[in-house]
DNA sequence: TATTAACACGAAACCGTTTTCGTGATGCAT
DNA sequence: ATGCATCACGAAAACGGTTTCGTGTTAATA
């Protein structure tokens, strides 16, 4: 085992002193030719490199970046944190990734963890219990000890911070005027309590387009699950409990499963029925059939959050002025839809 | 802003020593009641926290441990994470998540980036791009430094360390067998090159269980793809050009997009052609129809591989006795076969 | 020859902790 | 009064770097 150099044993080794090899390695100009090239061919042969812990404590800078988000396990989230991780990586940091399981504690526990110098900054998303607690006095903590952080997609207005989110009520609106345009005529809603900020927006959408349309909202149209956690028996109930000829579901998941419920009633999709859901994940693509649905562009999203954080981490001047980034959603069509 | 308070602070505050702050602050018998009531009643008054950078730098251990993986979009990683997540938390270890996306140099720069003091140690699965290249050294490199390393799912034998897997072998073998014992005789093989470690182990499993049976191997029915990237193309003619009553698939993407060529021809799942698919994902389970799979238990994998590692960390006798830890798959018995 | 600038390098502080060791003050026994 | 523990605390080194500032040597200049 060939433990790691330090700058200290090449010093050593030169009989020169430890300020003269750490000049020496950045090339500095008050060190001799001579001097420089002992030093830089000893390091390159004995492959020195600097301990990023001992630069983190002197520069106060680790060069990490935190994320906590509720959970990994969605397609959604996962594409997140691909995007924020390639463009993080090309600007040099790296991402520690912690799941809040959509527990508050969870999530208060893992910011205190990462707040301590571990990291630059935060990107998260918000857990449910938290957006049901509404308690953001973390947020708060970590904002005014001067931590940047970005919040995306579950966000809050009780922090003043970047946000990056997508135009959900947009998202739901251009899809249920799809709909509409197609001449469906109940046109179903399957989403989660509004605790949740994009649930909210989301209804906020399919309302507006039913009321610019002839049809008006039918309160009885919409299912409110408690959480997006798969809840197959309310989905059944409800999708037997009258006759519909669309559905929009505020996640993939919902989607597929309603689609199947309705095949198996004998329903032809998207003639009898149609569907779109939100999140163009893999479950889209290959259900049969293929899921139209309300694409996120979570990479996208996850670029854009990482941008802005490293942006002011980086900036000298801190900046008070933060703002909302409202990305596009955008329609991709498939088979459960007429094309 | 609130800057945070250190040691210095307290010591300059309360006109004691820094040393007497810290020792008070663990409560040391060292120090008088009174000294340590003191201090500590500011500490909290302060909500002083130790700067874990610091902490790290002095004890040379970060409680980080670094993740590198080829892809985060692919639900068998995710839940290995998962795993990792949930278990090196409880111990009070972070985890830094670095994707090589395949890519062998990424995968190395990965690795300098971590190695040097940032982590505790690494959770890896090689990419394909290093698999097919048989070059280790960036491995060699860092397990020489005496930095523990456990590899996951696609690991290599010319690395000396602890590893987990599962058993693909007897996975694809369980899953052939089951096509057999359901009276299947032409049962296909879609897979990938030999170079990834798990799909020759799943290949042999398809192998013996021929093997085993009349029937024997027929080169013609396995399609080999040169990587995990979906090809649908290939697929198709595959599938087109043979009759064929049953395919097991090296992952559940491949499995029902050929599930949906077969419908499309007007095959009826599971009387014409069953399917068998690995990795046990949403899209096995909202398929339609739902679809067979050897379960490999990624979740599971993620805590056996976390609590490898972290022992390992965590033992002082560096142990030159390393372990592979072989997790059995499962079959998931859904509608793409009979139940 | 005396002055001075340039050169090449080292000493030391600093980042925020932990920990070892030393020491002044106190109290007790002799 | 003397010796000796014990107590309560501080000084300083250490972790591995970066950076400022000081300094001895040399060579150029007056």
């Amino acid at each position: 085992m060939k433990a790691k150099i330090t700058l200290k044993d090449i010093a050593r080794e030169l009989e020169v002193s430890i300020s003269t090899v750490s000049k020496a390695l950045k090339n500095s100009e008050e060190i001799s030719r001579d001097t420089k090239e002992k030093v830089q061919a000893f390091a390159k042969l004995y492959n020195y490199k600097p301990n990023n812990i001992a630069i983190s404590l002197k520069n106060k800078r680790t060069k990490n970046i935190g994320v906590v988000i509720p959970d990994i396990v969605h397609h959604f989230f996962t594409t997140v944190i691909r995007g924020i991780e390639k463009y993080a990586n090309a600007r040099g940091y790296n991402v520690i990734v912690c799941l809040s399981e959509e527990s508050f504690d969870k999530e208060v526990i893992n910011m205190e963890m990462l707040a301590n110098g571990s990291i630059d900054g935060f990107i998260m998303s918000l857990s449910s219990e938290t957006q049901q607690k509404g308690d953001f006095n973390h947020l708060k903590e970590v904002t005014e000890q001067g931590i940047p952080v970005v919040l995306f997609d579950r966000i809050t207005n009780e922090i003043d911070c970047d946000k990056v989110i997508i135009d959900d009520e947009l998202g739901a609106y251009m899809a249920t005027k799809k709909f509409i345009e197609q001449g469906k005529k109940n046109i179903a809603l399957i989403t989660t309590d509004d605790y949740l900020s994009v649930s909210k927006a989301r209804t906020m959408g399919y309302i507006r387009a039913l009321e610019e349309s002839d049809l008006g909202v039918d309160e009885s149209k919409v299912l409110k699950l408690p959480s997006m956690e798969m809840d197959e028996k309310s989905i059944k109930k409800f999708m037997d409990s009258q006759e519909l000829d669309a559905v929009l579901c505020v996640n993939e998941i919902f989607a597929v499963y309603s689609m199947r419920l309705a095949q198996q009633k004998g329903l032809k999709i998207p003639e009898d029925i149609s569907f779109i859901g939100f999140t163009d994940g893999l479950l889209s693509k290959y259900a049969n059939p293929s899921l139209t649905v309300v694409s996120q562009h979570g990479e996208r999203m996850g670029e854009v959050s990482a941008k802005m954080l490293i942006d002011q981490v980086e900036s000298e001047e801190e900046e008070e002025t933060y703002q909302t980034k409202i990305l596009e959603p955008t329609l991709v069509i498939r088979d459960s839809i007429f094309h």
